[in-house]
DNA sequence: GGCCAGGTGTAAA
DNA sequence: TTTACACATGGC
């Protein structure tokens, strides 16, 4: 059906599922919001993360220093629109403090950090390392999350682990881009994923006969 | 009313 | 080292 991660990257590229969203996909890309959106984000939709943005920017808690040094009752209330609440709040301030301690500024942060770091904080996985390098740090990094393995299992595809999943996803495209434009063809991939997979979804089913009539198979 | 959402940490088996 | 469960709000 498809054979690799480039042939479903331009058959998704044909879909134009990204023509109303920001450049990058990510709102914010390249920002520190960015940090706090990914932690947000986990297990919750991204209508309700918007929420709890838009009252930490009210309160002008939405950049790295106001954020290791809010209170914390008062984080969490700012952020229980998105869920998870109590849990959020303590990874977010104790990761806004740790960049201030460990980099000093969001942009050496950018520079310097790499993925181990950020997996040795607390409620960063794999996922929101990805997604933090990739969208607010703008490396290299695909990111790849259930809607990325849904999608494949549609295509018959079954991964063991998230490191599988991100290998495939990223091994044909290394091969068919430069070193440089792959930090922008990663975050658009991920983007067109997430998109296509929320549009043409029953649940937890995709369904893919779109994606199909676009190939030449 | 139950399932799901742009996951992760922790504690049993 | 795997598996199971908690975290929690709000949309559909």
């Amino acid at each position: 059906m498809i054979e690799n991660s480039y042939e479903l990257y331009q058959l998704l590229e044909k879909q134009d599922l990204l023509q109303n969203k920001p450049p990058m996909w990510w709102p914010s890309y390249g920002s520190f919001e960015v940090i706090v959106g990914a932690i947000l984000t986990q297990n919750s939709q991204w209508t309700r993360v918007e929420v709890s943005l838009q009252n930490l920017r009210s309160d002008n808690a939405l950049d790295l220093q106001s954020l290791g040094d809010i209170e914390l009752e008062r984080l969490q209330e700012l952020i229980k629109p998105s869920g998870l609440f109590k849990s959020k709040a303590n990874y977010l301030k104790t990761l806004a403090s740790s960049i201030v301690n460990s980099f000093g500024t969001f942009e050496e942060f950018c520079r310097e950090v790499d993925r181990e770091w950020l997996l040795a904080q607390k409620g960063i996985g794999p996922e929101s390392a990805d997604s933090i390098l990739c969208y607010a740090c703008k490396k290299d990094f695909m990111v790849v999350d259930t809607y990325t393995g849904r999608l494949l299992n549609a295509f018959g595809y079954e991964f063991e682990s998230y490191t599988d999943l991100q290998e495939w996803c990223s091994k044909e495209l290394i091969l068919h881009f430069k070193k440089e434009e792959l930090p922008k063809v990663y975050a658009l991939f991920h983007g067109m994923i997430v998109e296509f997979v929320k549009a043409n979804s029953k649940g937890k089913k995709v369904n893919i006969e779109v994606l199909k009539q676009g190939s030449t198979i």
